[in-house]
DNA sequence: TATGAATGAGGTTTCATTCAT
DNA sequence: AATGAATGAAACCTCATTCAT
């Protein structure tokens, strides 16, 4: 009713993201993220009852977060015409979300969630492949992007832009120039683009 | 004369590497890996004087066959006559590699080594990225890799090969179907190649 | 003029009273006495510096209510007759006492109050049993009382009637017929009675 | 299978149940258990998973041990005779019990075990008290036990052993002189005794 | 005056490491 | 040489106490 630190919670999921990120979430020390929050160990407590649930809700903060670029962008500017278009959204979407939360992103790839996600968290998490998927698939009934397997395409995809992302850390995206964003941009779009045969 | 259990230092490291790819260095205890090795707790101490020691042995042990594998891969039938024809080995010796060594190539993409690495280590883990960066610049000079920055377009590359594994984990990339693995190929290749300008 | 939470030291001590005797002190947490007062944990600090503060007044209170029932109960009626009669006007103020403060007299009856008794409550403690052991020698002087050390008799017959106070939680001893306290009251009479030597 | 000390879960047991018996389950930190029984506090864990299970094995322990030294003085000496017979056994059970573990005695009549009591160990907590309600039952019957409600004179006669045992503390029941104690087992028969009525 | 969010010392529990066997 | 019971430093978590509101 009186909160002295307003918005607390968010402030420590920051925290932990950010640890999580550079260290794991095995890795990282509850004192460490009252620390980077600025607050006593104890306050942690008040807002999540474990270390678990601290975890899972970082990872649904920044799973939902994300989801909600990548629908702002694609929703961005009207109906998209063409697919690469599409593409072009998504990629904004990405991008806008990484350069604002580098540690965010880089947690979310993280493949070591299994010791500590819980179901609902789990559940979260497939929804961006989902939306990936079915773009990729209209993509191909309009011959616009190559054959195989949505998921593997997605993966190629989004591995890509991942890869981009951790060499950048920490300065995080933004360090980068406008010039190589689009290149790369460029590049994991003719990863994705049927070549029209000769 | 021959020792009874040889070669446990590998069996350690071994099942160093499958457990610290599932679930994390931090989140790996020293019994857990005893016991998968088969071995008792205190006998991991004969071969490693410390956790940490166990960790960077593995990870150089992981990125050092990594190297061989790509190394051999590259030597393989004589000199390349094309940048194609290089990256096709470049992918065949990560393929083999992560094919055969599932967990360790997922152990060697994570980001989170900084905790424990020695400074030997991390000598050793820019080595592939220089062998990469230096094929890079070659596939520009000679106008069939699209312009930017090296280290940008191996982060792209390995970014990409490494999301399909991770998707294709815990089977390993054997489950995927030659096709799939062959339109992968041709995928990140795109990724990598200069388009002629029409 | 007149507070609007009156006598909320009151209130606390037997907040901490009931939880005390169902949980120990140590095992009552301060949040939990504020809750069942009805008041803040702040609050309790305005009333009690300390919980050990709070344990000392809580178990002074306790000690001198049963002190003032039992010494009511001794006076009622003007000058006892008998050793009979005097021995039934204990029992009637321990009766009464334990049936209107049922916790309060099993936190009493707890045998570990060392960890947080202060001086001043240790002599408090040791009143009634020099009343009762006053009671025991007159009455063997009398020969109406069994030979014996007094405080062994106290401790035999306040241990008896502990007993059935304890046997009849949660309920208290009001839930007990008339009949039954009747027979338990002879029955402790007869441990402390002298029998005729036939 | 190379247990340097033996019987460290023995030595932990009797260790918990004295401090346990002298500052309450709540009140008794891991590491007073630990150096009491002269082991490091991560023994412990090897023997109980934690302090929860540590506290019912404590109390299982003790009220099996009291069933044992109840059940063997029952059957001392062949059939009994007579009720005040068989009441001596009973006595003559708990004064041994209670005499050589007056920790543990006292630890089983607090009356706080509920914070952390497990279903099974509350089931062997009625034990005691349905074998000596039958035997107070037979004796009604043989007209030799006074009349009311089996468990209330139970309570009456173990609340008043009780109350002799913990008067006796920390010195143990056998600082009495079997003199003392042979009047206090009249004086607790004569609290369960059917008088003739003349 | 009363509150309860915030704190950190201290409690419980884990786990890398040692060492008697 | 190999083991795993034992250890205690350090991790997670609780709760008596403070203090801005």
């Amino acid at each position: 009713m009186t909160p002295r630190k307003p918005d607390l919670d968010r402030l420590l999921i920051d925290a932990a993201i950010a640890l999580f990120a550079e260290r794991t979430f095995e890795g990282t020390q509850m004192p460490a993220v009252a620390q980077r929050a600025g607050v006593g160990v104890g306050s942690i407590y008040r807002y999540f009852p474990s270390k678990e649930a601290l975890g899972n809700a970082a990872f649904q903060h920044a799973k939902r977060a994300l989801l909600d670029a990548l629908a702002e962008a694609l929703a961005e500017g009207g109906p998209s015409g063409s697919i690469r278009g599409e593409f072009g959204r998504f990629w904004r979407g990405f991008t806008r979300y990484a350069s604002a939360n580098p540690d965010a992103f880089v947690f979310l790839e993280h493949q070591q969630h299994d010791t500590f996600l819980a179901p609902d968290s789990r559940v979260l998490a497939e929804e961006i492949d989902r939306i990936a998927a079915d773009f990729i698939e209209r993509g191909q009934q309009a011959g616009e992007i190559r054959d195989g397997d949505a998921a593997q395409l997605v993966a190629l995809a989004i591995g890509a832009f991942t890869g981009l992302v951790k060499l950048q850390r920490p300065g995080g995206l933004d360090t980068l120039p406008a010039e190589d964003l689009d290149r790369a941009e460029a590049a994991v779009w003719d990863l994705l683009h049927r070549k029209a045969t000769p």
